[in-house]
Order: C-alpha cells, then structure tokens, then sequence
RNA sequence: GGGCGGAUGGCGGAACUGGCAGACGCGCCGGACUUAGGAUCCGGUGGAGCGAUCCGUGAGGGUUCGAGUCCCUCUCCGCCCACCA
C-alpha cells in the first residue's frame, strides 16, 4: 500500500473498473424494491460550474447508499440541449446550436465522469435528438386531441430582446427572465397547454407532497393562486353591464366607483361622447407604456372618468364609472368595484381625484374608524359590518358568504374562483427547439401531421439572426409541404416549443430511452415512478416544477402512468458562493469550477467538502482553508490504514467483550453506523455524517492494538468506515475496503457490498454521565449506570462537594429528575 | 406591501420530542519531530476573572425547576412574489 494519499492514481481506476463491471446499472436487482433518484438534468452551456457539482453529489451519495442498502436503483443522467442560450450564442458567432451543444455534453459528459457520479450512463439521451423530441410532438398530438392543447389569438409577452413570446411565468418584472429586455405586450396567434384546467387539482396534490420542502409548496400555492370571491353585475342603465371580481364583496356597501381596465371592451360603448376624446387619449397612453413601468410599484395611479355611472345592485346607488392604468385586463374580469375605505390602491386613487370614501367595516376590536374623509389609509383587514343594510352586524367572512349567496339568488352575480395560474403558452419563434407538428393548409385549416409522419426533424440548414420572422420560416424545404388530408401545397408551422416541454417529462424517458415506439415503456413507469427523491435547485419552485406536475397528471390521463404526482420527495440544493460570499460570477472573479479542483485534489475532495460545508438546503460559500482541511482528512484516513495493516487478519470472532478502549471503539463504531444511516434516512444532514466520520477516526487514531481481540475490532472500525465513507468519497473508499478485505475479495466491489448494521445493544451506552444542577444552573455532573433511577443518582449527586456547596442551609423544595440526561435541585432559603 | 426562511465563538456549522450551548471542521496559540516546515503528531482555544464564580445563542418581555428550542413585541439579513381586486 502506498503510503501517501494520492487521489489521482486511484480515482481513474476505479471509475474505470465501476464502468467494466456495469456496478451502476439499471435492473441489476430485479427482485429488491426498486429507488428513483433523480437531479436535474444539466443544460449544457459552457462548462459545469459549482452549482451542477453540488447537485449531482447530493444525489449520487443518496443514490450510492441505497444501492448499498440493497435497492434497485435507477440514477440516470441526460442533457437539456434545446434553449435560448445556444442559438443566442449561434447568433453571436455564427455556429450551429447543435454543434456547439455536443461539444458542451462532451466536455460536461467527462467533467461528470471525473467527479466519480454513479450514473446509468446506458440511458443517456439530450432533448436535441429527434429520438427524444419526436415524443415533446406525440404528447402534443394528443393533447390537441383532448383539447389540452389549443390555439389562442391573445396578448403575449413579447420580448423586444429574443424576438419571440415568452411563457408570462418567464416575465421578471417586466423584463425577459433570459435577456433582460423590456418586454411588451402584442397580440400574437399562439399555441398554449391549458394548464388551468388542472388548477385545483395541482393545488390540491400539493397537500400529499409531505415530503416537499414547505417552502416550495406554499411557492406553488401562491403561483397557483385561488382566490375565491364573488361576480357582481353593475348595469349601466340603457348600455350595458359591467361584471366585476371582488374577493371582499363584503365591502361592497363601501363601493364608490367602478374602475375599467383601459383595454376593457366596454369602454368605447359606456363612454359618453362628451369626454370620449380624453378617454381615447388616456387608452392610448396606457397601451404604450411599457408593462414594467405600468405596474411598477412606484407607478403613479392614474385614470379618467368616462361619465358613466354604473348602478350597485346591492345599494340601488349610482356610481360613477373611470378607467384606471393599474387595472389589468388579464385578471379577474378586468373590472374593479373599488371600496376606497377598505384598498389602498382604490384609496390613494379616490383621494387624488376627489371620490368619496365610505366606512363599512369596522374592526372587530379596538378603536373604531373615523368617518371616510377622515382617514389617513385604507383599512383591509376583516371586521364587523356597518351602512350594509341587511347584512350590518355581520362579520366579514359570513357576509362574504350571504352576499354572494344573494347575488346568485337574485340573479346579478354568483360565488366566483379566479386564478393567478394562466395557461402556458408554449410556442417560440425560435430555432433550437422541437417543431410543433402541424400544417396549415388553405382548404382544411391546421391540420395535424400523422403519428407515423413524426418526428417533423429540425432542418439543420437554418439562418439564425434572431430577428424577424422565425429561423424555419426562412427553409423552403421545411415550410413546404403538402397538406396530409387533401394532398395539395400547404405550408408548416414555423414555431418550436418551450423548452419547458423537455424538461416536463424526461425522467420517464430515463425508464426506456430507446424506445423507438412510444415515449417509454408504461410497465416500467409500473415499477419505478413516482421518482423517490429529485434534487434541484429551488430556482425551479414554480415554472419547472408546475409544469413537470402538470404534465404527469396528462400522462396519467393518457393512462401511461399510474399515479398523479411525479415525484415523492424534492431536496433543493443551495447555492454554491464564491470564496467573498457573492454569487460566484465572472463580473465578480470569484468563480471556482469543479474541474480545476478535481485536478488539484481529487474527486473525492471536493465532493466531500460540497457535502460538509452544510446541510443541502444551505447556501454555501467556497473556502480553499475547508477545502484543504477535507483533503488533509483523507490522508489522515488514509495513514491509518497504512498503520493499521496488522490489524487486517484478525478474525471477528476474537471481538473484545471486556471493558476498555478497544470495547469502548466497538460502540464508536457501531454509533457512527447508526447515525450515518440515520442521516440518509431521515434529514440527509450530510455535514454532520461526515463530522461523524471523524470523530471515528479521532478515536482510532491514537488506539495501539495489542492482542487480537484489540486488532478484529480496530479491523471492524475500519470495515465499517469505508463501507461509511464510500457514499461520500467512494474512490478512497473502495480503495481502503480492497486493502483491509485482501486478495480474497478481488472481484468484489464495495459499491455493491451490503451497508453495515450496527448491533443495538451497542449502540445504548452502559454508563452515562448526567449533569447536575442546582436552581438550574449547572454545579456539577456524575457517572452513573444508564439504568440508574433517581435515587441512586441523586445520592450520586448529593456527595458532590460542589454540589454541596450550593445545597448547604437550603431547604430542598422539589427535584427534578431526567433519565440518562440530569437531575435538578429546586432550594429555597 | 405580501409570503417564506434565517440570525449561535474569529469563520462554516452542531445541539432528538425544552434538559451539560458551541459536536465536527477551518483559523489561531503552545509543544514534539525536524537542516527546514506552509508536512505530520500531541495539547489548548466563547468572553471576563488569579480564583470560587459570573456573563453568554440578533434586542426586549413572558411561560418553566430549566429556553438556542415554546409564546408575545421589535430589529436586521436572504430568497420568492407583487398595483392579482
């Protein structure tokens, strides 16, 4: 054995030999329970950064366990080649997007391979490959067909930056989530998933993901956004009715004045014509600002009176009508009541132009509100009702339901749901993504393409400029064809699809790749899904992870999966900072890159410092002292079993019984067992497994082993370690295992070993040390038997001179007793 | 403004259902071995005090024999969302 821990002789052979013996297939266990774990599938741009290192060593050591554990598990890897960022990026120097993305996978394939993953490597595939997208096309066929899919002329999020429509949960204040670019609204024919149809079943799942991070459920809650509230109709006498949505009808005594969205259809037809020509002028005005600025949070609150007055079917009254730029059309009706009394936004617009303000909610306790002209802000919590007619008196909640119960009763408005979620529009006017497979043709309309005409393959040949009209537009190869109904010329859809639509469904990809007959194989999806544990970043809490939700609950409809939810239990990772504590960034210098650090330490390194710098969910920051410490932990593991060799060949049958520091090893031991195995288990608290680990090699360190029984429980230390540390450092591990096991064992891998158990009786500790107090303060501790009871410890305790000290001239009023923990003595006096 | 997390030594972080605060690592200090040490090994390391002891988990209150942990009020930090009616 080699005296000296050099990390770059041993990792390449047992990856290599990993790979020859096939230790990370799929399937190798038929008969044993099987595991799905999944990270996120990397998008190939550049070179893999810290963040990807975190992720896939997180759930390579979860992955590693549970095969030693005795599951059959399935850890695949794949490519999430088709985006923006690689045409943007063909655009800019002229090459193809796909050959740059295969150079990426390369690169990102052996940077992986480097770091000692345990992947499948056998189902690898990249969403860019016909094989895969033809599938994005299939599933689209048949959402079309069930009416999942459909053709919309609506407002789209145009970013002036891409050219092309983005999904309106990829819109950051205003700005392209990608590219930073303004983004305006423009109406746009458009393909969407009609993702609200399953709002509240995808709110309703959310409460089986117990094993989800709370954080992220209540993120989907929010996205999702039910709001429940009440429809009311205010007619504009002789003109028409205008509905508005209102999550406090409750307040509705309180309306003063009805405000529309500029766009409104109405606003034309109750507009008088007296001051139709401001009106016009103020719509024009709002169309033309940006959506960033207009819903600003410091955008001014700005409207006009159209001179329509709408009557409140509740009241009888007349209320004026205005239009207001920070009333959206998209939501709710687009049209407001406003209740200046009870919304700020409806305040501070009613005290800029004059309108009433009216109280009719009082709170439920503590001071009553002044009257509405003298109140400094709008008051919106719950509260008691007054002025409400009838419905005075009542709280809130209950008025809510009266209220709207009337309003069905008598016929002008109804109980409403709204929704936050809108559906997903889901076509680019882009390149590197899958082509929507459909033809529009002058006689028959849009017109699907066959199954048996799929994949329509992405021509390779395409001019990317990243303006005006769609790359495929300008094929005339690719746009032309002949319509498959009538056979006369027709043209193709030019559009490509979200990417979002890749990444929805791969992992069950994963469970048969090759398929070449349909997306996968739904026995498989039997055996292995829902994936038992996903590993991502929590950047994903709503887009990803919605629509991936979504589209499993389609693929249940399509009965190719049993169940509704794909995932079981999601770890997200935190983010992996720059030695000064910033997000690591060119902009910043402080960028560590994983395949530097696996040169300069070694695999095992690096993944063990990402695991102990701290739990998973933790930010981190990267520290070259940490780093060197981890390093400098597996040399030390590694000159004890260099020391130790002689220890090797004893036989567990001479296990030390009799007390002493060789029996006091065995209990180390098999307590590191227990809590290693209980950090997988239950918090994946990796950080501390691995300070675990250490405080086993801390006390074998300075062990001389002298007799036999001393050396088989130093040999079963040392067993039981590597099997420990192979999760976290598999190289060194399977390295040290090969050592102590001997040339008996050649052929054997540890990664394929069972997991250690521990003995529980050894695990309880015989003797236990308990602290003393007195007052609650600590004066003392004593060793007792673990089994002792309050008496006994109590004498114990009472011979304590320091505790004696504090007991003397007092009066012993109560003592507190804790098994195994301490004893308390109450005094006065 | 709303939601969700946080705040513990010089630093990263431990602490199961309230029960010895600071495990483990880094850094630092001392010693050993060395021509040398930025290698390795051993010891020390929250603060104050010679000491018995006292003070310490963002701040302030409370519950309790006992609070980092539970309750109330507040401050600061991070992330997500935001004229969503």
């Amino acid at each position: 054995m080699n005296e000296r821990y050099e990390p770059h002789s041993i990792e390449p052979r047992w990856q290599t030999r990993w790979e020859q013996a096939g230790a990370f297939k799929t399937g190798r266990r038929p008969d044993a329970e099987p595991r799905y774990v999944l990270e996120m599938f990397p998008y190939p741009s550049g070179a893999m950064h810290m963040g990807h290192g975190r992720v896939y060593t997180i759930g390579d050591a979860l992955a590693r366990y549970l095969r030693m554990r005795g599951f059959d598990v399935i850890h695949p890897i794949g490519f999430d080649a088709l985006g923006l960022p690689a045409e943007n990026a063909a655009i800019k120097d002229g090459r193809h997007p796909g050959e740059r993305t295969r150079e990426n996978i390369v690169a990102f394939r052996a940077e992986m391979k480097s770091l000692g993953y345990s992947f499948d490597w056998s189902r690898e595939f990249a969403t860019c490959e016909p094989e895969y997208y033809r599938w994005n096309q299939w599933f689209f066929l048949r959402m079309l067909e069930r009416g999942i899919v459909y053709r919309r002329e609506g407002k789209a999020n145009w970013c002036t930056g891409c050219n092309t429509v983005i999904a309106n949960e990829q819109v950051v204040d205003g700005r392209c989530e990608r590219c930073e670019s303004p983004v305006v609204e423009k109406v746009i024919p458009e393909w969407a998933f009609r993702i609200t149809a399953f709002a509240q079943d995808l709110l309703d799942g959310l409460d089986r993901l117990t094993a989800w991070p709370e954080r992220i459920l209540t993120m989907q809650r929010n996205w999702i956004g039910k709001s429940v509230g009440a429809e009311v109709a205010f007619p504009v006498p002789g003109q028409a009715s205008i509905d508005v949505f209102t999550t406090r009808v409750d307040t509705i005594f309180g309306c003063t004045y009805v405000v529309l969205a500029p766009e409104h259809p109405l606003v034309e037809k109750v507009t008088v014509p007296e001051r139709a020509a401001e009106v016009r002028a103020f719509v024009e005005r709002t169309r033309k600002t940006e959506a960033a600025e207009r819903t600003g949070e410091d955008a001014p609150k700005e409207g006009v009176f159209t001179g329509a007055h709408a009557v409140n079917p509740y009241t009888g009254e007349r209320v004026p009508v205005w239009l207001a730029n920070f009333v959206l059309a998209g939501y709710g009706t687009g049209a407001v009541m406003s209740v200046p009394a009870h919304d700020q936004r409806d305040f501070e617009f009613a005290r800029k132009y004059g309108l009433p303000v009216r109280v009719v909610i009082q709170p439920a306790k503590g001071e009553k509100l002044p009257p509405g002209d003298q109140l400094a802000k709008a008051y919106t919590e719950d509260g008691v009702l007054e002025g409400s007619g009838r419905f005075t008196g009542l709280g809130s909640a209950p008025a809510r339901e009266a209220m709207a119960d009337e309003a069905k009763a008598k016929g002008f408005g109804k109980p409403t749901v709204r929704w936050h979620l809108r559906d997903w529009g889901f076509s680019r006017q882009r390149y590197w993504g899958t082509p929507i497979p459909v033809i529009y043709c002058g006689t028959d309309g849009i017109v699907p393409v066959p199954d048996d005409q799929l994949p329509v393959v992405l021509p390779d040949e395409a001019i990317i400029t990243g303006k005006g009209e769609p790359p495929l537009a300008k094929v005339p190869s690719f746009v032309n064809v002949t319509c498959p109904k009538c056979g006369k010329p027709a043209r193709r859809e030019v559009e490509t699809m979200d990417t979002f639509v890749d990444s929805s469904w791969y992992y069950a990809r994963f469970l048969s790749p090759h398929d070449d007959k349909r997306p996968f194989d739904p026995e498989a999806a039997k055996r292995w899904l829902p994936v038992d544990v996903y590993v991502g970043g929590p950047e994903h809490a709503v887009m990803h992870l919605l629509y991936f939700r979504f589209w499993h609950r389609v693929m249940h409809q399509l009965g190719l999966v049993h169940e509704d939810e794909p995932c079981e239990r999601l770890v997200t990772q935190g983010i992996v900072n720059g030695p000064d504590g910033r997000k690591m960034s060119k902009r910043w210098g402080n960028v560590v890159q994983p395949g530097p650090m696996v040169r300069k330490y070694g695999a095992d390194t690096l993944r063990l410092f990402i695991l102990f710098a701290a739990p998973p969910e933790k930010d981190i920051d990267w520290s070259d002292d940490q780093v060197d410490g981890l390093f400098r932990f597996l040399a030390r593991v590694w000159r004890l079993y260099h020391a130790r060799q002689d220890c090797f060949r004893a036989g567990p049958e001479h296990l030390p019984g009799a007390p002493g520091p060789f029996l006091e090893l065995r209990r180390r031991t098999h307590r590191t067992v227990q809590r290693v195995t209980e950090g997988f288990d239950k918090e994946l608290k990796f950080n501390t497994s691995i300070a675990a680990l250490m405080e086993l090699v801390n006390e074998l360190y300075p062990l001389e082993p002298k007799t036999d029984a001393d050396r088989a429980a130093v040999r079963e230390a040392l067993v039981a370690l590597a099997s420990l540390l192979s999760p976290f450092a598999p190289h060194v591990a399977e390295e040290l295992w090969h050592e102590v096991i001997g040339p008996a064992a050649k052929d054997r891998l540890l990664v394929d070993e069972p997991w250690p158990t521990f003995d529980p009786a050894l695990v309880l500790a015989d003797t236990v040390t308990i602290a003393v107090q007195v007052n609650g303060k600590l004066r003392g501790e004593v060793q007792a038997p673990a089994s002792a009871g309050e008496a006994e410890v109590r004498a114990l305790a009472e011979a304590e001179e320091r505790v004696q000290a504090h007991l003397a001239g007092k009066t012993v009023r109560k003592v507190v007793f804790v098994p195994k923990r301490l004893v308390n003595f109450v005094v006065g006096g």
